[in-house]
DNA sequence: ATTTCATATGAAATAATATTCATAAGTAGT
DNA sequence: ACTACTTATGAATATTATTTCATATGAAAT
């Protein structure tokens, strides 16, 4: 079991792609080829991405026969997402900076 | 006034010297130049990672004399980094893959 | 006005990361 | 065992981010 750092996590965090992956995990758990399908990426590219949200933990894999079944790690990314959402909001808002 | 984007705010995260920044400020506000000094890094290196963390809303900055004083946006970075600190010791523990 | 100190900034050089491509590995069916 | 299908992986290449270096800016003091 690999044990990430601050830096994995934001460094993992901050791709545009894995932030789409993601957010469509968000939604229900999907196998490797419709998240392809649905993001129109390259097979490889979204495996060797999936690979690092799952070495974060960000993700959780689960097999079904040939597929690989990806499901967001809820317990983390839900707070965390709420708490970007939150701040990046109040920087882009009127309301924020009248004060 | 600029409007971080969700890559944004975590690439702007995933910085070692940033993070370690952000960590220096959580003690106390403090100016570039003793910045430099405890973490034993360069003026201009210093700087632009504070603009960074600056154009991100993650620190402010406060004239005095000739100096600037850099500090912590508290009210995001606290939950942040207590989320993340959760996040990493859950999966650095052994507890939390016995279940 | 010029010197000094503190910090910022632009651009080139360097370092780190991501993507692509070819291929391997695993599973299920025949 | 062979084929088809799904996903993973390694390595070369391409892209992006960071650092460095030279210099600019701005404030206070003489």
């Amino acid at each position: 079991m690999k044990c990430p750092s601050y830096n994995l996590f934001f460094e993992t965090m901050s791709s545009k792609l894995r932030v789409k992956i993601l957010d469509l995990l968000m939604k229900k758990p999907m196998p490797v080829n419709e998240i392809t399908k649905i993001l129109k990426e390259e097979q490889s590219k979204v495996s060797h991405n999936l690979k690092r949200l799952h070495d974060c933990h960000f993700i959780e894999v689960e097999r079904k026969g040939k597929e690989r079944i990806y499901s967001l790690n809820k317990k983390t990314m839900v707070p965390l997402m709420k708490l970007v959402e939150k701040h990046v909001q109040c920087y882009c808002k009127k309301e924020c900076y009248k004060k």
